[in-house]
DNA sequence: CGCCAGCATCGAACGGAGTA
DNA sequence: TACTCCGTTCGATGCTGGCG
C-alpha cells in the first residue's frame, strides 16, 4: 500500500473520532507527505493510529471489551448497576457517584518516565476506560516522542469533554497533578483542563484492605480480592526503561507490554470500583472484616445510622470483632442520644473483658450523671483504675494525665457518697 | 528515587448542663 | 454567678504508603 493510501485510510479512522476543527480538511498533498510517522506498519498492526495536530502526532490505541466481559469477580457491566445504588444514598461518601452516570466516569492511569515530580518527568501514555452504550471502550495515548506533548494533550482534552468524574488509583498525589504539571508547560496551545469530580480508590482500598493485605498497592488488591490474574505483565516500575530505550531505539514493539500493562489497570479500576462500590452498599458477599471496615468508614463520615447497621451486622455474624463492634456501637448509640442501649452494651462489654477499662469509665459517668447513683458510679470509677493500672504504658505524659482524671474522678465520688448520706 | 492525600493524635476553644 | 464535666469541632502536626 503506498503511503497516500495509507494516509487516506489514516485520515478516514481520525475523522470518526476527532472533531474537524482539530483537523482542518485544507491539507494539500504536499502538506501530507510530511506527515508520515514512524513505524506507521507497526503501530496499525497493534491496531493503533497516530492523531497530526499542527507538526506533531501522537499515537491513538482503541480497544473494546463487550460489556458482559467478565474482569475478575465482575462483569463491566455490573459498575453500571454500582452507580445506579449509589443514587438513593444521600451520604456524601468519597464514592458516592450520585447525579452521575456510569459513562461519565473516566477510569485514568499514566504512564510516566519515573516518580519524582516537577518538570523532570514526562508523561508518555495516558491510559483511560469509560463505559459507552453496548462496550467499554480503552483509549490509550502515546507519546512518541518528547515535543509532542501539544498533540497528546489536545487530543485527550477534545476526547474527555463529556466526562465527568476521574477514578484512578492514588491519582490524587500522583497521575492528576502531573497532568497539571504538564499542561501548564503547554497550556497556550491546548484546550484548558476541565473541571473533574474524582475518586481515588486507593484511599478506600487502603481503609477496607490494610489489615488483610501486605500491601495495598493496586497488583496485590487486583489479585487478592478482584480475582483477576494477568499473565506475562509487565511491571510498572519497568515502563520508564521500556520508554528511554524506544526513545534511543526507535522500536514500539518494545513498549507491547507497557501498553497492556496500562490497559489492565484501567479495567481493574472498573471492577474495583463496582467491588467497593458493592461493599459500601451492603450488597454480595463480604468478610467480617470488610463490614466492620466499611462501617468504621461511615462512622468516620458521621453517618451513624449505616455504621450502626453494619457494625450490628458483625455482631451477629462475626467471630473475631465483635467486641470492637459492640464498642463502637455503644458509643454510637450513646451520641444517638439512644442511652438505655449504649449502656446495655457497656455492660455486655464490661462482662466479656475485664481488661479495658473504657466500658467502666463510661458506665461510672452513667451512674453518676444519669442516675446519680454514686456508689455504683464509685464501684466502677475504682474498677477502671485497677484495671488501667494493670496494664503498660509507653507514654508518660498521658500516663500522668489518665491518671489525675481518675483521681479526680474517684476523689468527686467519694465526696458525693459522704454529702449525700 | 519526590510528592501528597488522608489518617491519627492532640490541644484549644466553646457551649450546654448541672452544681457549689 | 462561677466553676466543673462532658462532648464536639477545628486546626496544627507528624507520618506513611502508593504512584512509574
Amino acid at each position: 500500500m503506498s503511503i497516500q493510501n495509507k494516509l487516506k485510510r489514516l485520515k478516514k479512522h481520525m475523522v470518526n473520532s476527532v472533531s474537524t476543527e482539530v483537523f482542518p480538511p485544507q491539507s494539500t498533498t504536499e502538506k501530507e507527505k510530511g506527515k508520515i510517522i514512524d513505524h506507521a506498519g507497526y503501530w496499525e498492526k497493534f491496531g493503533a493510529t497516530p492523531y497530526f495536530f499542527e507538526d506533531d502526532y501522537c499515537i491513538i490505541r482503541k480497544v473494546e471489551y463487550p460489556l458482559d466481559h467478565m474482569w475478575g469477580r465482575y462483569r463491566f457491566s455490573d459498575v453500571k448497576d454500582a452507580v445506579i445504588r449509589w443514587q438513593d444514598i444521600k451520604t456524601a461518601h468519597p464514592l458516592n457517584a450520585k447525579d452521575l452516570d456510569a459513562s461519565q466516569l473516566l477510569f485514568f492511569d499514566t504512564e510516566t518516565t519515573g516518580l519524582s515530580g516537577g518538570a523532570g518527568n514526562t508523561i508518555f501514555m495516558l491510559g483511560m476506560s469509560q463505559i459507552k452504550e453496548d462496550h467499554v471502550l480503552v483509549n490509550q495515548f502515546f507519546l512518541p516522542g518528547p515535543g509532542s506533548e501539544v498533540a497528546l494533550y489536545h487530543y485527550f482534552l477534545n476526547h474527555v469533554k463529556e466526562l465527568r468524574n476521574l477514578v484512578t488509583y492514588n491519582g490524587k498525589s500522583f497521575d492528576w497533578p502531573q497532568v497539571r504539571t504538564r499542561h501548564t508547560l503547554i497550556r497556550d496551545y491546548v484546550p484548558s483542563l476541565p473541571e473533574f469530580g474524582h475518586f481515588d480508590l486507593l484511599h478506600g482500598a487502603r481503609r477496607l484492605w490494610k489489615e488483610s493485605l501486605p500491601a495495598v498497592k493496586l497488583s496485590v488488591v487486583e489479585k487478592e480480592i478482584l480475582g483477576v490474574n494477568r499473565i506475562h505483565d509487565t511491571p510498572g516500575y519497568l515502563a520508564p526503561m521500556l520508554y528511554f530505550q524506544y526513545c534511543n531505539e526507535g522500536d514500539p514493539s518494545l513498549l507491547e507490554g507497557v501498553f497492556r500493562h496500562n490497559e489492565w489497570d484501567v479495567l481493574s479500576l472498573i471492577t474495583l470500583y463496582t467491588h467497593m462500590s458493592s461493599l459500601v452498599h451492603g450488597k454480595g458477599i463480604r468478610t467480617e472484616r470488610e463490614t466492620f471496615e466499611a462501617a468504621r468508614w461511615f462512622e468516620a463520615l458521621n453517618e451513624h445510622d449505616r455504621a450502626i447497621a453494619f457494625y450490628s451486622e458483625v455482631l451477629e455474624t462475626g467471630t473475631t470483632l465483635q467486641y470492637q463492634s459492640k464498642k463502637s456501637l455503644a458509643s454510637l448509640y450513646k451520641k444517638q442520644n439512644q442511652i438505655d442501649i449504649s449502656v446495655r452494651f457497656w455492660q455486655e462489654l464490661i462482662r466479656e473483658n475485664n481488661l479495658d477499662e473504657e466500658p467502666a469509665i463510661e458506665l461510672s459517668k452513667y451512674y453518676e450523671h444519669a442516675q446519680k447513683d454514686y456508689e455504683k458510679a464509685l464501684d466502677f470509677a475504682i474498677q477502671a483504675f485497677t484495671i488501667w493500672k494493670g496494664k503498660k504504658r509507653l507514654v508518660k505524659r498521658k500516663e500522668e494525665q489518665e491518671k489525675q482524671a481518675f483521681a479526680k474522678r474517684i476523689e468527686r465520688l467519694e465526696q458525693r457518697i459522704i454529702q449525700y448520706s
